[in-house]
DNA sequence: GCCCAGTCACGAGT
DNA sequence: CACTCGTGACTGGG
């Protein structure tokens, strides 16, 4: 019997129309468009060049791959020999009141940047030009690392304020010279690797992937012969002025004229130039023209993110007077039919914010325990919920649980818990870094993460993102064949806290058989690598340490009875979701906790879920396995094809 | 506390 | 080369 995947789930009792955005099985429109093939083949684990160890998605365990097997940094040679080219000049960097002396390195080796492009970022020159899927979420994922602690270190350097604090664009021009990139030859049509529905956060992002080339502009060209260039891509700015209209149409306003995205403030005339003779071009031709809806989200605090919504085509052109009375160029372009919804999903979602999502069994089954609803729909079948639990966000720890370590929280007075405050006992304890970005943001995955406590008197601290509740708005819903899972009506961002492991904590050998509900941290989980990458970690001065989790004591946390939506998440070989602990502490006690943070960026409605790991060999033996092993229907190109 | 407008400095591609 | 593009983080007022 083979899985279902997500598509085969065509009820005919369902109530909605509606997919994940990335379903697991990417669909690419068959349409009349001479696109490129979908995806390039390339042997899915290697060959990789010398002293690149692929990282993603987590392929240590893999046969083929030549890392070994140990934790062990990979035979990556000079970790701290290369600088980049702009760092040249920091003989200069004024260290002020820190004379520990080991900064000052000793003869920067480099060698010519072009010749090691290679080298620091384990993609060749052809892996460059053209994509994969893997390459992409690698690629994203180091930009994403490197962005999270040079927005730490900004964070830190309070000092001078004012001053760079774009870590996005110092993260991406980093990856622009050192070759971490990929798809960097310009196409029309499909982006090989990046998949409708994928989310943006920045749009370096979009720029490394292929997907948008300019680091700004809103259109993307390219030229086909001597004089004509047509146009590749569009990114709509988000102030879409045809609200209420079919999500399968943009018009888009041309370029230049000065002024900003509204083009309110617009001095002048736009030309029929660059990007706007290209659209012109790609109507006459009938090309594909990628469509990027940059969108404000209210569950990211009103910044703009930007989701790829697929092929359309440029059906009419024609100038108006804007709002300024200067001419501008207006362009219709209409969704190639046939492809998974996107922007779509995103409109639906707002309707069902505003209260109109039907068929839901529950609106909030925490019954207001936490802050934001839960809501539970089933599209699948006449099940009409999950067995009865007890719904708590709390680990409770049964009396004869031994975790009476003394432990100590930090003494800062209100609110000057900061990060680069190195008096502050919590920071110090996470190796003298602040372990969040200002909105929450995970910056690196490590044996433990400690937080600020309800004790310290630091009340404002946001040092606290574990112990806050959930913060997005999640649905438990039916899947085809694996239960109960958990899913997010909002976008998720890479390294942003999803929920913890609720429920009864118990020494490992308490447990009851059959505990389906069990999170145990004895397992073997598959390591793999989140933080800044091998070859970069002189660029975040930084040495690399172990991300594994590292537990003071053996936890087994057992959500059968008492729970919250983290016992509803499913496993999968390739998660988009890991596992952290953290602590803190509370009455001078330490408390412990496992708290759940976003790989990467997850689009909507897609399932969150986690690498389960595999009981140890040696227990397995001894029929200490909680529950025996269950086939896995993760689906995922990398499926291990049981779990448990 | 939230929304909005204004300010500022920035990088890739042409 | 000099220029074009618009962002993302922040700030202060309503």
């Amino acid at each position: 019997m083979e899985s279902e995947s997500y598509e085969s789930y065509t009820d005919k009792t369902r109530v909605y129309d509606l997919k994940p955005l990335r379903t697991l099985k990417p669909v690419f429109p068959s349409g009349n468009h001479q696109a490129p093939p979908p995806f390039v083949c390339s042997p899915p684990f290697g060959p990789f060049p010398p002293g690149f160890s692929p990282f993603y998605p987590f392929t240590s365990s893999q046969p083929h791959t030549h890392q070994n097997t140990s934790s062990q940094p990979s035979l990556v040679t000079p970790l701290r020999s290369f600088r980049s080219p702009n760092n040249n000049n920091d003989d200069a960097d004024p260290e002020e009141g820190c004379s520990t002396p080991k900064k000052r390195k000793i003869p920067k080796k480099r060698t010519p940047e072009k010749k090691n492009v290679n080298f620091e970022s384990g993609i060749t020159a052809a892996e460059r030009e053209n994509g994969n899927r893997k390459l992409v979420k690698s690629v994203l994922t180091r930009y994403e690392a490197l962005r999270r602690r040079f927005s730490q270190l900004e964070d830190a350097r309070e000092a001078v304020s004012g001053i760079n604090k774009r870590a996005d664009l110092k993260a991406g021009s980093t990856c622009m010279s050192r070759g971490v990139r990929t798809n960097a030859k310009k196409r029309p049509g499909v982006v090989p690797g990046v998949e409708i529905g994928d989310v943006f956060f920045f749009r370096f992002e979009m720029c490394l992937v292929g997907l948008h080339s300019p680091s700004m502009a809103g259109i993307d060209y390219l030229a086909v012969d001597e004089e004509t260039t047509i146009a590749t891509s569009v990114v709509s700015s988000g102030y879409y002025d045809n609200e209420e209209g079919d999500p399968d149409v943009l018009v888009y306003t041309g370029q230049g004229g000065g002024g900003n995205a509204d083009k309110e403030k617009q001095t002048s005339d736009q030309k029929m130039e660059r990007g706007n003779l290209a659209l012109e071009k790609s109507l006459v031709r009938n090309s594909p023209v990628r469509v990027i809806r940059g969108l404000k989200e209210a569950s990211q605090g009103g910044n703009k993110i930007y989701v790829y919504d697929g092929l359309y085509e440029v059906k009419e052109s024609w100038m108006e007077k804007g709002k300024s009375g200067h001419n501008t160029f207006k362009y219709k372009l209409v969704r190639a039919p046939g492809q998974p919804p996107a922007f779509a999903t995103w409109v639906a979602i707002q309707k069902w914010k505003a209260g109109l999502r039907e068929g839901l069994i529950l609106a909030d089954l925490t019954s207001g325990v936490e802050s934001i609803g839960v809501s539970l729909v089933n599209e699948v079948d006449e099940e009409n919920g999950p067995g009865y639990f007890t719904y708590s966000t709390k680990v409770t720890y049964s009396e004869s649980f031994n975790l009476t370590q003394p432990s100590l929280g930090c003494d800062c007075l209100s609110s000057s818990c900061r990060p680069g405050n190195l008096n502050c006992h919590c920071i110090r304890r996470n190796g003298g870094d602040y372990p969040y970005c200002g909105n929450g943001v995970l910056v690196s995955r490590k044996g433990m993460v400690y937080e600020c406590s309800p004790s310290c008197p630091c009340s404002s601290c946001k040092n606290k993102v574990t112990q806050m509740g959930i913060k997005l708005k999640l649905e438990v819903f039916k899947t085809g064949n694996r239960g109960w899972g958990l899913r997010s009506w909002d976008p998720i961002r890479a390294g942003s806290f999803i929920c913890i492991y609720a429920g009864e904590a118990k020494e490992k050998d308490q447990t009851i058989e059959s505990d389906d509900y069990a999170f145990d941290t004895t397992r073997v989980y598959t390591s793999f690598r989140w933080n800044y990458e091998h070859g970069l970690a002189d660029e975040v001065d930084s040495e690399e340490v172990s991300e594994e989790p590292e537990m003071p004591l053996p936890l087994v946390i057992s959500a059968k009875n008492v729970g919250n939506v983290g016992r509803f998440m499913n496993h999968s070989c390739s998660p988009n979701v890991f596992w952290q602990p953290v602590s803190y502490e509370s009455n001078g006690q330490l408390c412990l906790h496992v708290a759940f943070f976003a790989v990467s960026h997850i689009p909507p409605m897609t399932e969150l879920t986690y690498d389960y790991g595999v009981t140890q060999p040696s227990e397995a033996q001894n029929g200490n396995a909680l529950h025996g092993m269950r086939k896995c229907f993760c689906g995922s190109e990398y499926c291990r094809g049981s779990f448990g």
